[in-house]
DNA sequence: CTGATGACCGGAATGGTATTCTGGTCATCA
DNA sequence: TGATGACCAGAATACCATTCCGGTCATCAG
């Protein structure tokens, strides 16, 4: 077993680092294994003794930014259980991944940076709407009156990844029309999911202080799912 | 001057058949001119008499489709004033865009069958932002009641589009999730954007009939200009 | 004995060139 | 006078020779 020795993880997030910073400078196409090796310092077969193959070695460097993600998005959550609330969740989410070079490039579809991965096999990077709205957070949403009461979850599913996907998408076919500041536009994302999918009054601080503790778990479990996705060789990951 | 005339108006709209059945059928790049030419059984040189260039042979497709479902809208709208109502438009234009094959390729930018002319210059295709939510619109619907009152209309010109194109762009990121209808889907939209965009209490039925002719004079307006984009040589078409 | 390495292999990507194809023009024709 | 299709230049394609690179594994260092 090679995991969970603190020297196989620095390795890997040196690794990793490397990875992040020539997908970002050259794009994945351009990027060699041999040149990941060489910058971090390890020779190219130890590369694969962490990630079976080039495709994994990059969905790691995702998901180790899915993980710096939801780690802010769960300490903002601790911080203020407000903050639980989906259009107050998914206005951070925008911001965290439109601030994060490697994740915005994978929520655009960033095509200079992603090209070649992007059309990979089924490989829905980071299998975003999973990321994006699990149903266990929308459900003690609605179990704590904080969706609205006319919704059925299932409709969810689809309408609240289109929203959303709407506002990941939508920049480059606006062009010269308003260019809105990234706090704006999250602004905008809140609150067009606070009216079309809360609840018109907005509920008690009570409600929001109950759903708070099974979100945060839900939130943390994710987390780790995707840390166990961006390291070590011998875990799953199909 | 060429146009006016009736033969002429016949010979473009056999033109435009031509090329669009070969488009749906071939896809963008496949197509030529001679082929389109043969087809509609006129010469070569014919098709320049109307278009200044390929491009805008396949523009004018799109326009003269554009015009179909406008006109559809539009008799609607005169059938029943509510049907002004912001998601009672973009229901029935998501529902008529989705069932023109041509229209279809263009809102979801189906690469397979417009490959090449999605990335054309700066021609946004059929300027569809302009198309979907045009400021006349939606300032009569301010005007009259028919929009949130907190709502600045600049920002509509960033969210709305946001929001709509999100609906037209999800669904190859969904994959074996629920495969909801088109109707259903359409209805999503509609119950979003109602919720978003439109007071919580509905207005008045006074409101839609005052709103319900300015309003079908911008889309008529509308109607026009697309219809002069379709047919003629002559026309400015920049 | 264990974990790291880099030379090596096969298939895929790339570059260069000869050939075909096609958008657009215009002299000619009906 | 409006319609046509032969014609041309440049772009797309097909082909092949060469390079490149992901992944393996025999070998080595500690």
């Amino acid at each position: 077993m090679t995991e969970s020795q603190p020297g196989q993880i620095d390795r890997a997030d040196r690794i990793l680092d490397a990875a992040k910073e020539l997908l970002l400078r050259w794009g994945y196409r351009r990027v060699t294994i041999d040149e990941i090796a060489r910058h971090a310092g390890v020779g190219k077969g130890t590369v694969y003794l962490h990630w079976r193959s080039r495709e994994q070695l990059f969905f790691a460097v995702g998901a180790r930014e899915a993980v710096a993600m939801l780690t802010a998005v769960v300490a903002a959550m601790r911080q203020d259980p407000k903050e639980i609330a989906l259009h107050r969740y998914m206005r951070r989410f925008f911001l965290e991944a439109m601030s994060r070079p490697v994740l915005r490039a994978i929520f655009t579809r960033d095509g200079d940076v992603l090209d070649r991965f992007l059309s990979s096999p089924a490989r829905r990077p980071l299998q975003s709407s999973k990321l994006l709205a699990s149903r266990e957070y929308l459900g003690v949403l609605a179990d704590n009156g904080l969706l609205r009461a006319d919704l059925r979850p299932a409709d969810l599913d689809y309408t609240l990844p289109a929203v959303v996907f709407g506002f990941f998408g939508i920049d480059p076919f606006l062009a010269d029309e308003v260019e809105l500041s990234l706090p704006d536009k999250a602004d905008q994302l809140a609150d067009t999911l606070r009216h079309a999918f809360e609840p018109a009054k907005p509920p008690s601080s009570a409600r929001f202080a109950a759903a708070a503790p099974p979100v945060i778990a839900v939130f943390d479990g994710h987390t780790d799912d995707y840390r166990r996705a961006a390291y070590g060789a011998s875990t799953d990951q199909r």
